[in-house]
DNA sequence: CCCCAGGTTAACC
DNA sequence: GGTTAACCTGGG
Protein backbone atom coordinates (compact mmCIF):
# COMPACT_ATOMS: atom_id res chain seq x y z
CA UNK A 1 0.00 0.00 0.00
CA UNK A 2 1.35 3.05 -0.68
CA UNK A 3 -0.36 6.78 -0.44
CA UNK A 4 -0.01 10.31 -1.63
CA UNK A 5 -2.00 13.72 -1.26
CA UNK A 6 -4.20 14.91 -4.22
CA UNK A 7 -6.52 17.27 -5.20
CA UNK A 8 -7.91 17.64 -1.35
CA UNK A 9 -8.23 13.98 -1.12
CA UNK A 10 -5.47 11.01 -0.61
CA UNK A 11 -4.74 8.98 -3.33
CA UNK A 12 -4.22 4.90 -1.97
CA UNK A 13 -2.55 2.92 -4.60
CA UNK A 14 -2.20 -0.99 -4.49
CA UNK A 15 -4.46 -0.96 -1.93
CA UNK A 16 -4.90 -5.15 -1.34
CA UNK A 17 -6.96 -6.51 1.08
CA UNK A 18 -9.71 -4.25 1.20
CA UNK A 19 -13.10 -5.14 0.00
CA UNK A 20 -15.47 -1.59 0.54
CA UNK A 21 -19.04 -3.93 0.90
CA UNK A 22 -17.68 -6.69 2.82
CA UNK A 23 -16.20 -4.26 5.33
CA UNK A 24 -18.93 -1.80 6.01
CA UNK A 25 -21.42 -4.53 5.61
CA UNK A 26 -20.44 -7.22 7.33
CA UNK A 27 -21.79 -5.88 10.68
CA UNK A 28 -19.44 -3.63 12.27
CA UNK A 29 -20.55 -0.42 11.26
CA UNK A 30 -23.42 1.56 10.57
CA UNK A 31 -22.27 4.72 9.17
CA UNK A 32 -21.47 3.87 5.37
CA UNK A 33 -23.18 4.31 2.35
CA UNK A 34 -23.03 3.10 -0.72
CA UNK A 35 -22.48 0.44 -3.40
CA UNK A 36 -19.45 -1.19 -5.13
CA UNK A 37 -16.78 1.73 -5.64
CA UNK A 38 -18.53 4.40 -4.44
CA UNK A 39 -18.85 4.80 -0.84
CA UNK A 40 -19.90 7.71 1.49
CA UNK A 41 -19.30 7.37 5.62
CA UNK A 42 -20.42 9.99 8.35
CA UNK A 43 -17.10 9.84 10.71
CA UNK A 44 -15.67 11.85 13.17
CA UNK A 45 -17.59 15.08 12.35
CA UNK A 46 -17.50 14.86 8.56
CA UNK A 47 -18.61 13.15 5.20
CA UNK A 48 -15.99 11.57 3.53
CA UNK A 49 -16.03 9.84 0.75
CA UNK A 50 -14.16 6.49 -0.66
CA UNK A 51 -14.47 5.97 -4.35
CA UNK A 52 -11.89 3.25 -6.20
CA UNK A 53 -10.40 4.49 -9.04
CA UNK A 54 -9.25 1.41 -10.57
CA UNK A 55 -8.45 -1.71 -9.41
CA UNK A 56 -6.40 -1.66 -5.88
CA UNK A 57 -6.47 2.52 -6.25
CA UNK A 58 -9.00 4.33 -4.09
CA UNK A 59 -9.46 8.18 -3.43
CA UNK A 60 -10.43 9.30 0.01
CA UNK A 61 -11.61 12.43 0.38
CA UNK A 62 -11.67 15.27 1.91
CA UNK A 63 -8.62 14.46 3.25
CA UNK A 64 -5.04 15.60 4.09
CA UNK A 65 -1.91 14.16 4.65
CA UNK A 66 -1.81 15.15 8.10
CA UNK A 67 -5.32 13.75 8.40
CA UNK A 68 -4.38 10.66 6.57
CA UNK A 69 -1.42 9.62 8.93
CA UNK A 70 -3.16 10.75 12.11
CA UNK A 71 -6.61 9.44 11.97
CA UNK A 72 -7.56 7.37 8.51
CA UNK A 73 -4.49 4.97 8.03
CA UNK A 74 -5.25 3.73 12.06
CA UNK A 75 -9.11 3.95 11.15
CA UNK A 76 -8.91 1.25 8.19
CA UNK A 77 -6.17 -0.92 10.20
CA UNK A 78 -3.87 -0.03 7.57
CA UNK A 79 -1.08 -1.76 9.59
CA UNK A 80 -2.55 -5.13 10.04
CA UNK A 81 -0.98 -7.82 8.16
CA UNK A 82 -3.80 -10.01 6.99
CA UNK A 83 -2.02 -12.39 5.41
CA UNK A 84 -0.48 -13.57 8.81
CA UNK A 85 -3.89 -14.47 9.94
CA UNK A 86 -3.50 -17.71 7.40
CA UNK A 87 -0.11 -18.17 7.99
CA UNK A 88 -1.71 -18.71 11.90
CA UNK A 89 -4.12 -20.90 11.12
CA UNK A 90 -2.43 -23.05 8.57
CA UNK A 91 -3.23 -25.60 10.73
CA UNK A 92 -6.88 -25.59 10.63
CA UNK A 93 -8.00 -25.58 7.08
CA UNK A 94 -11.35 -24.79 7.45
CA UNK A 95 -11.00 -21.89 9.06
CA UNK A 96 -8.34 -21.18 6.47
CA UNK A 97 -10.84 -21.19 3.57
CA UNK A 98 -13.30 -18.77 5.00
CA UNK A 99 -10.14 -16.53 5.78
CA UNK A 100 -9.31 -16.42 1.85
CA UNK A 101 -13.28 -16.27 1.04
CA UNK A 102 -13.23 -13.08 3.53
CA UNK A 103 -10.52 -11.82 2.03
CA UNK A 104 -10.70 -7.82 2.32
CA UNK A 105 -12.42 -7.75 4.98
CA UNK A 106 -10.99 -5.08 7.52
CA UNK A 107 -11.72 -4.77 11.36
CA UNK A 108 -12.17 -0.81 11.45
CA UNK A 109 -11.20 1.45 14.26
CA UNK A 110 -13.88 2.95 14.75
CA UNK A 111 -15.03 6.05 17.66
CA UNK A 112 -15.50 4.22 21.45
CA UNK A 113 -18.71 6.52 22.25
CA UNK A 114 -20.07 5.56 18.69
CA UNK A 115 -19.25 2.07 19.04
CA UNK A 116 -20.65 1.74 22.48
CA UNK A 117 -24.07 3.03 21.86
CA UNK A 118 -24.79 1.42 18.27
CA UNK A 119 -23.74 -1.54 19.87
CA UNK A 120 -26.07 -1.25 23.08
CA UNK A 121 -28.48 -0.81 19.64
CA UNK A 122 -27.65 -3.95 18.36
CA UNK A 123 -28.86 -6.02 21.14
CA UNK A 124 -30.98 -8.58 19.87
CA UNK A 125 -31.80 -6.39 16.75
CA UNK A 126 -31.00 -6.83 12.82
CA UNK A 127 -28.42 -5.00 11.13
CA UNK A 128 -30.91 -3.08 8.92
CA UNK A 129 -33.09 -1.91 11.82
CA UNK A 130 -29.68 -0.87 13.92
CA UNK A 131 -28.77 1.31 11.05
CA UNK A 132 -32.31 2.94 11.12
CA UNK A 133 -32.21 3.49 14.89
CA UNK A 134 -28.73 4.90 14.77
CA UNK A 135 -29.30 7.51 11.67
CA UNK A 136 -32.59 8.51 13.39
CA UNK A 137 -30.55 8.97 16.78
CA UNK A 138 -28.42 11.07 14.75
CA UNK A 139 -31.19 13.34 12.71
CA UNK A 140 -32.17 14.15 16.17
CA UNK A 141 -29.48 14.30 18.73
CA UNK A 142 -26.02 14.99 16.31
CA UNK A 143 -24.73 17.98 15.49
CA UNK A 144 -25.77 18.27 11.63
CA UNK A 145 -22.48 18.45 9.11
CA UNK A 146 -22.30 21.20 6.82
CA UNK A 147 -21.83 19.03 3.19
CA UNK A 148 -20.24 21.24 0.57
CA UNK A 149 -22.79 20.58 -2.26
CA UNK A 150 -24.25 17.46 -1.47
CA UNK A 151 -27.90 16.30 -1.45
CA UNK A 152 -27.64 14.43 1.80
CA UNK A 153 -28.13 16.24 5.06
CA UNK A 154 -25.97 14.15 7.29
CA UNK A 155 -25.28 14.73 11.11
CA UNK A 156 -22.63 13.76 13.42
CA UNK A 157 -22.74 10.98 15.79
CA UNK A 158 -24.08 12.48 18.97
CA UNK A 159 -21.79 13.28 21.72
CA UNK A 160 -22.16 12.03 25.31
CA UNK A 161 -23.13 15.02 26.26
CA UNK A 162 -25.96 15.58 23.60
CA UNK A 163 -27.22 12.00 24.72
CA UNK A 164 -27.04 12.48 28.31
CA UNK A 165 -29.22 15.53 27.74
CA UNK A 166 -31.99 13.16 26.44
CA UNK A 167 -34.84 11.65 27.63
CA UNK A 168 -35.54 7.92 27.34
CA UNK A 169 -39.11 8.16 26.61
CA UNK A 170 -38.08 10.68 23.23
CA UNK A 171 -35.71 8.26 22.27
CA UNK A 172 -37.98 5.47 22.27
CA UNK A 173 -40.86 7.43 20.36
CA UNK A 174 -38.20 9.58 17.63
CA UNK A 175 -36.01 6.44 17.26
CA UNK A 176 -37.78 3.35 17.76
CA UNK A 177 -35.15 2.31 19.99
CA UNK A 178 -37.60 0.34 22.25
CA UNK A 179 -36.19 -0.65 25.27
CA UNK A 180 -32.54 0.41 24.53
CA UNK A 181 -33.54 3.69 24.92
CA UNK A 182 -32.92 3.68 28.62
CA UNK A 183 -29.61 2.35 28.41
CA UNK A 184 -28.49 4.48 25.57
CA UNK A 185 -29.25 7.46 27.98
CA UNK A 186 -27.33 5.70 31.10
CA UNK A 187 -24.52 4.88 29.09
CA UNK A 188 -24.21 8.46 27.86
CA UNK A 189 -24.29 9.78 31.51
CA UNK A 190 -21.81 7.54 32.50
CA UNK A 191 -19.63 8.69 29.88
CA UNK A 192 -20.57 12.33 31.28
CA UNK A 193 -19.61 11.56 34.78
CA UNK A 194 -15.89 10.07 33.83
CA UNK A 195 -16.29 6.45 32.87
CA UNK A 196 -12.89 5.93 31.04
CA UNK A 197 -14.08 4.85 27.98
CA UNK A 198 -10.36 6.41 26.23
CA UNK A 199 -8.47 4.04 28.72
CA UNK A 200 -9.95 0.68 27.47
CA UNK A 201 -7.53 0.45 24.95
CA UNK A 202 -4.39 0.31 27.66
CA UNK A 203 -6.09 -1.90 29.88
CA UNK A 204 -5.26 -5.30 30.22
CA UNK A 205 -8.20 -7.54 28.09
CA UNK A 206 -10.02 -8.92 31.49
CA UNK A 207 -10.17 -5.33 33.19
CA UNK A 208 -11.29 -3.78 30.27
CA UNK A 209 -14.40 -6.35 29.15
CA UNK A 210 -15.09 -6.66 33.06
CA UNK A 211 -15.58 -2.34 33.12
CA UNK A 212 -17.63 -2.14 30.39
CA UNK A 213 -19.98 -4.44 31.57
CA UNK A 214 -20.99 -1.55 34.36
CA UNK A 215 -22.57 0.20 31.59
CA UNK A 216 -26.06 0.03 31.33
CA UNK A 217 -27.20 -2.56 27.82
CA UNK A 218 -23.65 -3.66 28.13
CA UNK A 219 -23.05 -7.40 28.53
CA UNK A 220 -20.28 -10.01 27.86
CA UNK A 221 -21.12 -10.01 23.60
CA UNK A 222 -21.65 -6.15 23.62
CA UNK A 223 -18.16 -5.55 25.50
CA UNK A 224 -16.54 -7.98 23.53
CA UNK A 225 -17.98 -5.73 20.04
CA UNK A 226 -16.49 -2.73 21.69
CA UNK A 227 -12.98 -3.90 22.64
CA UNK A 228 -12.98 -5.17 19.23
CA UNK A 229 -14.16 -2.62 16.90
CA UNK A 230 -12.89 0.70 18.71
CA UNK A 231 -10.25 -0.09 21.34
CA UNK A 232 -8.28 -2.18 19.04
CA UNK A 233 -7.69 -5.64 21.10
CA UNK A 234 -7.69 -8.24 18.32
CA UNK A 235 -8.18 -10.91 20.57
CA UNK A 236 -11.72 -9.85 21.73
CA UNK A 237 -14.53 -12.34 20.76
CA UNK A 238 -18.21 -11.62 20.48
CA UNK A 239 -19.97 -15.00 20.89
CA UNK A 240 -24.01 -14.05 19.26
CA UNK A 241 -25.96 -16.04 17.71
CA UNK A 242 -24.40 -16.51 14.44
CA UNK A 243 -20.72 -17.76 15.71
CA UNK A 244 -22.67 -19.58 18.02
CA UNK A 245 -24.27 -21.68 15.44
CA UNK A 246 -20.58 -21.96 13.63
CA UNK A 247 -18.56 -23.04 16.67
CA UNK A 248 -21.20 -25.95 17.46
CA UNK A 249 -22.28 -27.15 14.03
CA UNK A 250 -18.76 -26.59 12.39
CA UNK A 251 -16.76 -26.95 15.08
CA UNK A 252 -18.17 -28.81 17.29
CA UNK A 253 -18.05 -27.30 20.15
CA UNK A 254 -20.52 -28.02 23.62
CA UNK A 255 -23.11 -25.52 23.61
CA UNK A 256 -22.54 -23.64 27.08
CA UNK A 257 -21.45 -20.40 27.15
CA UNK A 258 -18.17 -20.82 28.90
CA UNK A 259 -17.08 -23.57 26.53
CA UNK A 260 -17.96 -21.16 23.35
CA UNK A 261 -16.11 -18.22 24.80
CA UNK A 262 -13.33 -20.05 25.64
CA UNK A 263 -13.21 -21.21 22.04
CA UNK A 264 -11.20 -18.06 21.07
CA UNK A 265 -8.44 -19.64 22.23
CA UNK A 266 -8.58 -21.85 19.01
CA UNK A 267 -8.26 -19.14 16.50
CA UNK A 268 -5.10 -17.65 18.05
CA UNK A 269 -4.45 -14.19 19.17
CA UNK A 270 -5.71 -12.09 16.94
CA UNK A 271 -9.29 -14.33 17.37
CA UNK A 272 -11.52 -11.46 16.99
CA UNK A 273 -10.44 -11.05 13.36
CA UNK A 274 -11.69 -14.42 12.55
CA UNK A 275 -15.00 -14.44 14.39
CA UNK A 276 -15.29 -11.30 12.22
CA UNK A 277 -14.75 -13.01 9.11
CA UNK A 278 -16.60 -16.48 10.49
CA UNK A 279 -19.38 -14.32 11.33
CA UNK A 280 -19.83 -12.65 8.42
CA UNK A 281 -18.84 -15.46 6.08
CA UNK A 282 -21.51 -17.63 6.96
CA UNK A 283 -24.57 -15.24 7.62
CA UNK A 284 -23.70 -14.73 3.75
CA UNK A 285 -24.06 -18.80 3.30
CA UNK A 286 -26.03 -20.01 6.14
CA UNK A 287 -26.33 -23.18 3.69
CA UNK A 288 -22.38 -23.91 4.39
CA UNK A 289 -23.59 -24.82 8.29
CA UNK A 290 -25.02 -27.65 6.88
CA UNK A 291 -21.50 -29.04 4.95
CA UNK A 292 -18.77 -27.31 6.60
CA UNK A 293 -16.11 -28.94 4.19
CA UNK A 294 -17.88 -27.51 0.87
C1' DC B 1 -50.52 -15.24 14.86
C1' DC B 2 -45.93 -16.75 15.75
C1' DC B 3 -41.03 -16.40 15.31
C1' DC B 4 -36.71 -14.28 15.01
C1' DA B 5 -33.06 -10.72 15.18
C1' DG B 6 -24.95 -9.87 16.13
C1' DG B 7 -28.41 -9.81 24.01
C1' DT B 8 -29.14 -7.90 28.56
C1' DT B 9 -31.47 -7.91 32.71
C1' DA B 10 -33.86 -9.40 36.80
C1' DA B 11 -35.61 -13.13 39.11
C1' DC B 12 -35.32 -17.56 40.25
C1' DC B 13 -33.08 -22.10 41.78
C1' DG C 1 -23.09 -20.02 39.81
C1' DG C 2 -26.13 -21.36 36.15
C1' DT C 3 -30.91 -21.21 33.92
C1' DT C 4 -35.29 -18.73 32.36
C1' DA C 5 -38.65 -15.28 30.74
C1' DA C 6 -39.50 -10.57 29.41
C1' DC C 7 -38.28 -7.04 26.47
C1' DC C 8 -39.29 -2.62 21.84
C1' DT C 9 -39.86 -3.14 17.06
C1' DG C 10 -40.21 -4.54 12.23
C1' DG C 11 -40.24 -8.11 8.83
C1' DG C 12 -41.07 -12.84 7.16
Amino acid sequence: MRWRESEGGVIIENWTEFDAKLTFECGQAFRWEGEGDRWVGTVQNRLVKLERIEGKTWFLHPCSAGEFEGYWRRYFDMDMDYANLIEQMKDDLVTCQVIRRMQGLRVLRQERFETLITFIISANNHFNRIKKITASLCREYGTPIPDSGGIVAAYAFPTSTQLAQASPDAIREKCGAGYRSAYIVGAARMVEEGFPLAQLDELPYDEALKLLQQLPGVGVKVANCILLFACGHRGAFPVDTWIKKVLTQVYGVPDRPKDLQRAAARFGPEAGYIQQMLFCYYRMHPEALENPNS
